[in-house]
DNA sequence: GGTAGACCTGGACG
DNA sequence: ACGTCCAGGTCTA
C-alpha cells in the first residue's frame, strides 16, 4: 500500500513494500534514467523529465510532479500497487532466483510506454548498455519533442516513420536504422501494440514478431516491460548461461516450456532477478558458487 | 523446424 | 599501435 503527499513542488511517497531505485533503474529494463548525487535517478518517461530521490525515512521524492500526475501516471509506471513481497515469497523455493532476490530485493518491473519500449529493445539487440542508452538519447534529441525542465520526449511513431534510415545511420544506429523506421511505419499505419495485452502469451509473441527487428527475445521484453505480460521470459545470452549451467532439467534448446512450468505467471520476475544478478556479479560468481556447493568435505 | 553467417558501432583487450 | 572480440539478437539463405 502506497501513501503519497505533495511536498516542495513534487510528491513524496512511501510504501510498505520492497522498492529500491537502484535495483529498479539499473536492472536493465529502462534506458533513460541516470544516477544523480544522493542515490536518486534523473530521467525521462511519460513525456516528463523528473528526478526520483530517496529520502531519509525510507520515503521517496518525485519532482516536478503534482499529486494528480502521481496518482494517474507514476503510480502505475512504478508498479507501486503490486505486492512484490508476495511475488518473492512465491519464488522463494527456487535457490537461484532466491539469490537474485537477495541481491536486488528492491526491483520493480516498470510499466513503460509500448512504442518506446519496442524501439528501445530493437536497439538493444546485439548491442551494449552504454551505446543503447546514448543511441536512445540521440534519437530523442533528434526527433522527440523538447520538454519543460529540459530533455526530450521519446519520438512518436509518426516522427520516426518519416525518417530516412540513412539519417539514423548517421547518428550511429547502424543496421538497426531500417528496423526502427520499419517498425515505426507499421505502428503509425495502425499496427496495434496494445492488442498484445489482451492476447495470451504465445499469440502476443507472434503478433509482435511481425515487426522488423523484433524476434523472440525482444518480443518478450516488450511484453514484460510495457504490456503487463509478467509471464514473458526473455532469453538472452545471460539467462541462457544460467539455464544451461544451473538448471539441468531445462532443455537449453527450448527454455520457454521450462520457464512456464517452473515459474508460471511469475516467469518474468524470476527472469529479471536472475538476469540482473548474473549480469552484475558475473557468470563465474553466480554460477560457480551454487553449481559446486560446499559440503561433504568436497 | 533447425542452423551458420552477416551485420553497424565503439570500447576493451592483446 | 591495430586486429579481434564482444555487447540483453534478428534476419536470411
Amino acid at each position: 500500500m502506497v501513501q503519497a503527499w505533495e511536498w516542495n513542488g513534487g510528491v513524496r511517497f512511501r510504501l510498505d513494500e520492497p522498492f529500491s531505485l537502484q535495483d529498479t533503474f539499473t536492472c536493465g529494463q529502462a534506458f533513460r534514467f541516470y544516477p544523480v548525487e544522493g542515490g536518486g535517478y534523473a530521467g525521462i518517461a511519460l513525456e516528463r523529465a523528473v528526478v526520483i530521490a530517496p529520502m531519509e525515512n525510507g520515503s521517496f521524492f518525485l519532482s516536478p510532479c503534482t499529486l494528480g500526475e502521481f496518482q494517474n501516471l507514476w503510480r502505475s509506471y512504478l508498479d507501486l500497487d503490486r505486492s512484490y513481497a508476495k511475488i518473492m515469497e512465491a519464488l522463494w523455493g527456487d535457490p537461484h532466483v532466491r539469490r537474485g532476490m537477495e541481491y536486488a530485493p528492491g526491483i520493480r518491473i516498470l510499466n513503460q510506454d509500448p512504442f518506446e519500449t519496442t524501439i528501445s529493445f530493437v536497439i538493444s539487440a546485439n548491442n551494449n548498455m552504454k551505446r543503447i542508452m546514448s543511441l536512445i538519447a540521440a534519437l530523442s534529441r533528434g526527433w522527440g519533442r523538447e520538454l519543460p525542465y529540459g530533455g526530450y520526449a521519446f519520438p512518436t511513431p509518426e516522427a520516426l516513420a518519416s525518417i530516412d534510415p540513412m539519417e539514423l545511420r548517421r547518428i550511429g544506429m547502424g543496421y538497426r536504422a531500417e528496423y526502427i523506421v520499419g517498425t515505426a511505419r507499421m505502428v503509425a499505419d495502425g499496427f496495434d501494440l496494445q492488442r498484445s495485452m489482451s492476447m495470451d502469451l504465445s499469440e502476443a509473441r507472434k503478433h509482435l514478431c511481425r515487426l522488423p527487428g523484433v524476434g523472440p527475445k525482444v518480443a518478450d521484453c516488450i511484453l514484460m516491460f510495457s504490456l503487463h505480460h509478467r509471464d514473458a521470459f526473455p532469453v538472452d545470452t545471460w539467462v541462457k548461461k544460467v539455464l544451461l549451467r544451473l538448471y539441468p532439467q531445462c532443455d537449453p534448446r527450448h527454455p520457454l516450456p521450462f520457464a512456464k512450468a517452473q515459474y508460471g505467471a511469475l516467469a518474468g520476475y524470476a527472469n529479471q532477478y536472475l538476469f540482473h544478478c548474473i549480469r552484475s556479479v558475473g557468470e563465474e560468481v553466480f554460477c560457480g558458487a551454487l553449481a559446486h556447493p560446499v559440503g561433504n568435505g568436497g
